[in-house]
DNA sequence: GAAAATTTTTACCATTTGGTAAATCCACGA
DNA sequence: TCGTGGATTTACCAAATGGTAAAAATTTTC
């Protein structure tokens, strides 16, 4: 009983595990949750479906568990933003993280996308429990600094929700800018320097 | 024979047409294409399904029939982005617009998010044809803005990727937005504030 | 190296789902 | 009012899909 079980994991039962969410994270992250099946998972993770199915209790089973175990990875560079050093600083740095984790993870972006586009129905307790609490503190923080004079005021909610959106939006619309951006070598580069002036331009002082 | 037909469509025909394609835009935009069941569409438009198929030739028909006829309203806001007066009023009026679309019309907004979001698979077609030019054409305006002197300098399409990241985030993650905006009376007058504020500043020559 | 435990495969199954054929119903103009 | 063509329903079907039982193969343990 490889899951649910309190004995530690073998070797074979732990790489199965990971190539098993690897493969599911392409296809769910492809298709959706429903546009999924578990013979695409099986296909790509080289494994008959049974098998498949012995590692896990079903689809949503390995769905959930990949939306869980990737929130940590997706909410660190939110973590990372701490309140040393200049505030308009420490949120640029922000900006900058997530666009690369937009560039370096966009299968686990679309993965979140689609997950919340749909109401987040397999992933609410995980945003009430991880990505309220530290999304509050982090406005606090924001609040802080406005408070001090360090910052324009500002919504902080509204901010973040502006940082999420823009860095974001090169994974999940990755179709659409591609398409729109022909021609351009290094769509990041110059994704990254737009986002660094117009935030930077917006937290300065007046 | 209702659909590819050459005949004028009878009242009866518009009607059922017009309720299918609702009753369609709301089950596509909330579970997806794949998602997304004749029956459950079938239900809620009322019909039984052998109906909902006399009037289209299948679920793929009934979506590509819907992103194409939802274009020239999700584009709409753009179109209406004029050389005439002053820049920096044209697009702070470009992104009420647009945000006002994504309250008034989170379904559509959800509709194309999702379809971006999985390669545009059944929307390419319009996304070159229609899009695209648009698209061109308003980065070339606003590249004149800039020639002029009348807009600092900055990439259009950038530009133009934050403002549609920033306005159909509330519609497209609306769930994950509430969640974290609870006690928050008016969401949408808050998040207008916020954009108006970023983006004017942004636009402001130094 | 045999027994025990774990892993994998083979052969299925029930349900769902997109779609069809044909019979039936019904609105409307002559 | 009656016939006709458009509209709707009933009764299906084939394929896909999530999932299971049990045998077979493999690894681990003693």
């Amino acid at each position: 009983m490889p899951d649910g079980s309190t004995k530690k994991p073998s070797r074979i039962q732990r790489r199965n595990r990971r190539v098993i969410l690897d493969a599911a994270l392409d296809v769910f992250s492809r298709h959706g949750y429903r546009g999924a099946t578990l013979d695409q998972i099986a296909a790509e993770a080289g494994l008959s479906k049974p098998n498949i199915l012995y590692y896990f209790d079903g689809k949503e089973d390995i769905h959930v568990t990949l939306l869980s175990q990737l929130m940590d990875t997706w909410l660190d560079p939110l973590v990372e933003m701490k309140p040393d050093g200049d505030p308009v600083e420490e949120i640029l740095a922000y900006v900058r993280r997530k666009l690369d984790m937009a560039r370096e993870l966009p299968r686990e972006s679309r993965l979140f996308a689609g997950e919340i586009l749909q109401g987040a129905p397999r992933m609410r307790p995980e945003l009430e429990g991880h990505l309220k609490p530290l999304f509050d503190e982090k406005c606090a923080l924001i609040a802080t600094w406005i408070e001090q004079g360090r910052l324009p005021p500002l919504d902080p909610r509204h901010l973040i929700f502006s940082i999420w959106a823009t860095t974001q939006h090169y994974a999940d619309f990755e179709t659409q800018v591609s398409l729109l951006m022909d021609g351009e070598s290094d769509t990041h580069a110059s994704a990254a320097r737009h986002l660094e002036t117009m935030f930077r331009k917006f937290l300065s002082m007046p």
